[in-house]
RNA sequence: GGGGACGUAGUGUAGUGGUUUAACAUGCGGCCCUGUCAAGGCCGAGAUCGCGGGUUCGAAUCCCGUCGUCCCCGCCA
């Protein structure tokens, strides 16, 4: 080893011990005479220290010495003088006095600031992740990471269950997102697809006996960035038998409880135990499926109280069936008419025809752009309904009610934002359960999964499948955290009837299907256990932990917004004689 | 596929009503300095202002195009 202790190991225990670090120069104080260097390493930095009238030599070799330069030294552990100590260190109180240093690679000047919390340009530093790394904040991010993950794999191993791997080479399924195709090169013209979640084999696993089984799984899905979303990202993918939908439930819920509180305890929940949704609750309340309820600013429908206020634009919409909702937005009701107008642009993005406005100044005055329609008592029912005080903003959208829903609930987000409502501090899980079993697909004309084709649904909604599919609801459930969709999981369907009725319901031809899922259905018949599981993302869940905007955070080596790993610069052109093994010609669409 | 923001020394920013010899900080190089910890002081080098074209006597600045990055919509069973 080059090193008998970390640098960040180092205190008073080590006092008058000759010690052996080495690391990277974090810092370099020249005194003309003394001189500092910090020495960081994975572990912690520690001050070294050179005095040209003890040590020549080394006060000499160090003064060649730059930033990130990689040093290895040898030095006496001595405590520092009196009121020099560094409260900002663990390391503070003591320092190393060299005795040799030995130089084990320079550093050119790092296009990147190692040492300073400066935020650089993204670009730059995914070209130099290695170097991005090395920072504070990522590391981290690393460690937690890594803490995250440690403690799942105990939580479950205590519980009995096997952690086993599945392949990343697997079948092309297009329902869904867009695979990632790798060509065959045995097999000209075929196919694998990188699996968009281990979904199939682990319910193979439930047939195959495993019982519990667990996964820090890979998975890709060729689809759009997002702050939230990677081409291939992370999963903890878990899977039961013999459970119903409270097992997983409860089994995920104080899964994350004791995590959160044992990797990061300065985070508070919002709520324990978790709080808990129906899909129509959420849409109605928050009009969105995964709600940050950090904050309130609840929707509140006041289509009956205006249907008849003599307002035509409210009348009509609702007169053909759509709603006004509205959301109080606190502390608003001193708003100017531009900020006002910046709201409406906000919520015309989203497509609302506009924004009607009800304010309540400080001083209890109103304002209102559908003043001239509002008798006294009106005013006062909205007011009540909606909770309104002075200095109460209320605003509202109408239209048809899923539109009206949409808007609002992104209008709340927003609220939230320039409202600073969101405590960075909190997590606030919530579950969404009983989700519509299908949702109909308007442009394909038919009925598309809410969640995904092996999903049960509820026992006494199978028959509403024949005659009213959109009533039925799924054995699905979501987990929520402060406003991100961080898994999702479901009771699965064990019977080669149920599935292949439901392969109907979603229009999938009989012969699709046994070609796709034949395996699947072919399993249900040899004494399938039920089963089901989730989901959750670990990328997502570790952000959130890690109080970071961005997944790349808490990625090591993520891509950027188009795709594209820029270190290493995939993806990149394939040489003319691996595409001909492949047997694939390049089409020039341009 | 669509919308928005951004692109100026190694890095982070300023300058955008047309005259700048492009500013500041930090980093880098040199000198001074024996107790700092974002050390300090003095001096210096470092930018064809993303790229291409146009308007103009004159463009970092205005116009068009293009490339790149980020955010959002679509998409994400």
């Amino acid at each position: 080893m080059y090193k008998t202790h970390t640098c960040g190991e180092i205190n008073e225990d080590h006092l008058g011990q000759t010690v052996v670090l080495a690391g990277w120069v974090n810092r370099r104080r020249d005194h003309g005479g003394v001189t500092f260097i910090d020495l960081r390493d994975r572990f912690g930095i520690v001050q070294i220290v050179a005095n040209p009238e003890i040590c020549p030599d080394v006060h000499k070799a160090l003064s060649v010495v730059r930033s990130e330069w990689v040093i290895q030294v040898e030095g006496i552990v001595q405590k520092r003088p009196e009121g020099m100590a560094n409260p900002h260190l663990s390391t503070g109180k003591i320092e190393v006095s060299v005795k040799h240093v030995n130089i084990l690679n320079p550093s050119k000047t790092p296009p990147i600031y190692i040492n300073k919390e400066e935020d650089a340009d993204e670009n730059i530093r995914l070209k130099y992740r290695y170097l991005d790394l090395r920072r504070e904040r990522m590391r981290k991010n690393l460690i937690l990471r890594h803490n995250v993950v440690k403690f799942i794999r105990d939580y479950l191993d205590e519980r009995g269950f096997l952690e086993i791997e599945t392949p990343i080479l697997f079948k092309t399924t297009p329902e869904g997102a867009r695979d990632y195709l790798v060509p065959s090169r045995v097999h000209p013209g075929e196919f694998y697809a990188l699996p968009q979640s281990p979904q199939q084999l682990k319910q193979l696993l439930m047939v195959a006996g495993i019982e519990r089984y667990f996964q820090i799984a890979r998975c890709f899905r060729d689809e759009d960035q997002r702050g939230d979303r990677q081409p291939e990202f992370t999963q903890l993918d878990l899977e039961m038998s013999f459970v119903e939908r409270e097992d997983i439930i409860q089994l995920a819920e104080d899964l994350f409880t004791q995590l959160v509180n044992k990797i990061v305890p300065e985070k508070k929940l919002f709520a324990s135990p978790w709080p808990r949704f129906t899909y129509t609750e959420v849409m109605n309340r928050f009009g969105k499926d995964n709600p940050d309820i950090r904050f309130g600013l609840e929707l509140v429908d006041i289509s009956e109280l205006v249907e008849k206020c003599g307002f035509k634009v409210f009348e009509n919409i609702i007169a053909d069936g759509g709603n006004v909702r509205g959301i109080n937005a606190k502390g608003l009701g001193n708003y100017s008419r531009k900020q006002i107008e910046e709201l409406t642009e906000y919520a015309r993005e989203f497509g609302a025809k506009g924004l009607a406005y009800l304010a309540i100044t400080t001083d209890g005055k109103e304002k209102s752009s559908f003043a001239k329609f509002l008798t006294p008592e009106l005013v006062e029912k909205i007011k009540t309904r909606m909770n309104a005080c002075p200095g109460d903003m209320l605003l509202f959208i109408a239209g048809e009610k899923d539109f009206v829903l949409e808007s609002l609930g992104r209008l709340r987000e927003h609220l939230g934002s320039i409202l600073k409502l969101r405590n960075k501090d909190t997590l606030a899980f919530c579950w969404v359960v009983d989700f519509p079993f299908v949702t109909w697909n308007k442009d394909e004309n038919r009925w598309d999964p809410s969640h995904h084709l092996f999903t049960s649904p509820m026992p006494e909604d199978i028959p509403l499948l024949d005659i009213d599919p959109g009533k039925a609801r799924g054995q699905q459930y979501d987990l929520v955290l402060n406003g991100h969709e961080v898994g999702g999981g479901s009771i699965r369907i064990h019977d080669r009837h149920l599935q292949e009725k439901v392969f109907e319901l979603i229009g999938l031809d009989m012969g699709v299907a046994r070609e796709r899922f034949g395996h699947m259905l072919e399993a249900f018949e040899y004494g399938t256990p039920p089963h089901g599981g989730i989901a959750p993302g670990i990328d997502r869940i570790c952000m959130i932990l890690a109080g970071e905007p961005n997944i790349r955070e808490v990625i090591a080596f993520p891509k950027n917004q188009s795709a594209r790993d820029v270190m290493v610069n995939a993806p990149s052109p394939a040489e003319p004689a691996q595409l001909e093994e492949l047997h694939i010609k390049i089409i020039d669409n341009k």
